[in-house]
DNA sequence: AACGTTTCCGGTAACGTTTCCGGGATTTTC
DNA sequence: GAAAATCCCGGAAACGTTACCGGAAACGTT
């Protein structure tokens, strides 16, 4: 019906051209107050809104970051979140794409945003991707690039990120606190930046305790509660089976809970366990799980503001790399210790 | 650094026009063979991609849906990839916005999602709505808007949604038929559409079955697990306790149960539960909850290709209403019989 | 009275694209 | 062989905005 009223319309309507129209709402100089003071007070009459795509156009910018994300779990939609909070605070808004861990689709998703001109890319990387050309065509555009949570050694970008190998340790210095011996850990798949880095915070908490590794207390499954639950089911049929479980991810450790129930063992007395991530769901099951529990909103907040910050300088900010720190959240499934 | 080559550069590097370029690339008749093979062989090797927000501000067009939901929950973030996939199937990209169940911010969000000149909405009202005036405005600028899930009949708008008070009906019908006699329902607030037809395809099923309604084991209370802890309490303390419980969502349904598990009743013999949404989480649980399971990417789906009927057809679609079916989904904690 | 400053404003180009229109050159038609 | 049709192409306007430049009018200064 009614069509938005342009600077034009407000021009023809007090009989003055559009360039003290411009100046005007932008309270540029050069315009008399009276002037001024019509044009506004018609713009408001009118509802008045800056059409942004010729405003884009004209100034090369859209005020858009694109976020791609391989998926929307808790904890990566609760960084999303963060995101868009300091983003919508600072004129920006966001066009969230999700990958669903596939590579191909990142590709696409990289090439969507990039020629719906988006002034940069807050990124997340897919579990698949070997390859990152793509986010490397990002950078020779000149677009700032901010990579947070999964992050990629390969990229030299400004980074946000846990700090994973603390939650290894914490997770495994807690299960050796409570008097378990022989700690095994699920972890994901083998090339997972994310994985491994929990699990040198375990090797290392042994080493600090000389306790000398045992592989085969080591299980690579995939980032999923049905094959956690098959690997869970390996490691109890050991003849010297576990005493404690480190799950790289509550979603593993459930599976875990599952296969342990089965096997008629008690939590925390016969066996400890404890995941990652501190998802809601840690305190629904039955018994509560304790899990390291990571700032995610933070997390995404802090990555937003990287992401400014490099729209803002002309610095190079590609060696920055800020770490947040992880916490122990203890509940039943590991506390066996008044 | 390489900036993106346009039309303009083509043109010069070719010696013709850009007029002639613009009509190769969109294989419109009046242009010689050669040239336009001449014209492609160049964009190709440019790497040419035409610039959206220029073609964008042309045509008017943005193909940008804007879809605004309360929250990223498991059953919208659901929801929404399946938004995303037609849509982007059909050549439109999505923004998501989130209004945090908030009135204000869902004002917001449609405000800045209108002046970014998405071509239409793809909405899921607020709990805190009451006031529709943001979304006749989207409606009165002639944009199309579609609205799922949490409808609002005071919204003329074609419509998606769940069969609600079939869910009701299906949980009710369901605990009846394991014998028991006293079904207490724990709704949400009482504005809330969703909540109410939930709640009516229980009272409908009384009616059927002749059973006089008991106004005492109908509670209202929020959307969270809390005050479905302490609700349950309150129900659990009646002389005449009901033996099972119908939560219109499963984050409900946790709350019940850690309530029954903490008054040392058993599910599912000495008392039924069933909730709403069948999230992941029903199966975590213990005992697994039963729950109504929806098809929330379906729903996703049906509501991007009904906008995008309602972008293409000059048809007033605004009295369509599809109405997608629930199933019952059988678990642990309301079955006692075989 | 002449000159420099300030104040205020309008015209125009530009961002990258499509579309309409007109016209020269070539071909068809009788 | 002239009129008519066809084939190609370039120019220009338009979408809504900002930015640069130049200039008219008013003012102040000697």
């Amino acid at each position: 019906m009614s069509k938005p009223a342009t600077i034009k319309d407000i021009a023809q309507r007090l009989n003055i051209s559009v360039s003290t129209v411009s100046r005007s709402l932008r309270n540029a100089p050069d315009v008399n107050i009276e002037t001024r003071q019509a044009v506004i007070a018609l713009s408001e009459e009118l509802n008045y809104q800056p059409n942004k795509l010729a405003l884009s156009l004209r100034q090369k910018q859209t005020h858009t970051i694109g976020v791609i994300v391989p998926n929307l779990d808790y904890v990566l939609s609760t960084m999303v979140r963060g995101i868009d909070e300091v983003a919508l605070e600072a004129g920006y808004t966001v066009m969230v794409c999700q990958s669903n861990e596939s590579y191909g689709r990142e590709i696409l998703n990289t090439a969507r945003l990039l020629d719906s001109l988006v002034d940069g890319f807050i990124v997340s990387v897919s579990s698949e991707t070997k390859i990152f050309d793509h986010f490397k065509k990002i950078q020779h555009r000149g677009l700032p690039m901010v990579v947070f949570d999964r992050i990629a050694p390969q990229l030299t970008a400004p980074s946000v990120r846990l700090d994973n190998e603390e939650g290894g340790l914490l997770a495994t210095e807690h299960l050796l606190e409570q008097g378990y011996k022989r700690i095994a850990v699920l972890a994901g798949p083998a090339n997972l930046g994310v994985s491994n880095s929990r699990l040198d915070g375990y090797l290392k908490t042994l080493k600090k305790y000389k306790i000398k590794k045992d592989d085969s207390l080591i299980m690579h499954c995939d980032f999923n509660q049905d094959y956690a639950y098959y690997a869970t089911l390996e490691l109890l049929a050991m003849k010297k089976r576990p005493d404690a479980i480190f799950t790289i991810s509550d979603r593993m450790a459930i599976g875990a809970m599952l296969a342990i129930k089965e096997k008629g063992l008690r939590m925390p007395s016969d066996i400890g366990l404890v995941g990652f991530n501190n998802e809601p769901v840690a305190s629904l099951v039955t018994p509560m799980l304790s899990s390291i529990d990571m700032p995610s909103f933070e997390l995404g907040k802090a990555a937003a503001r990287l992401f400014i910050e490099s729209m803002n300088t002309s610095e190079d900010l590609s060696q920055v790399e800020e770490i947040l720190r992880p916490k122990l959240c203890i509940r039943e499934s590991s506390r066996r210790l008044a």
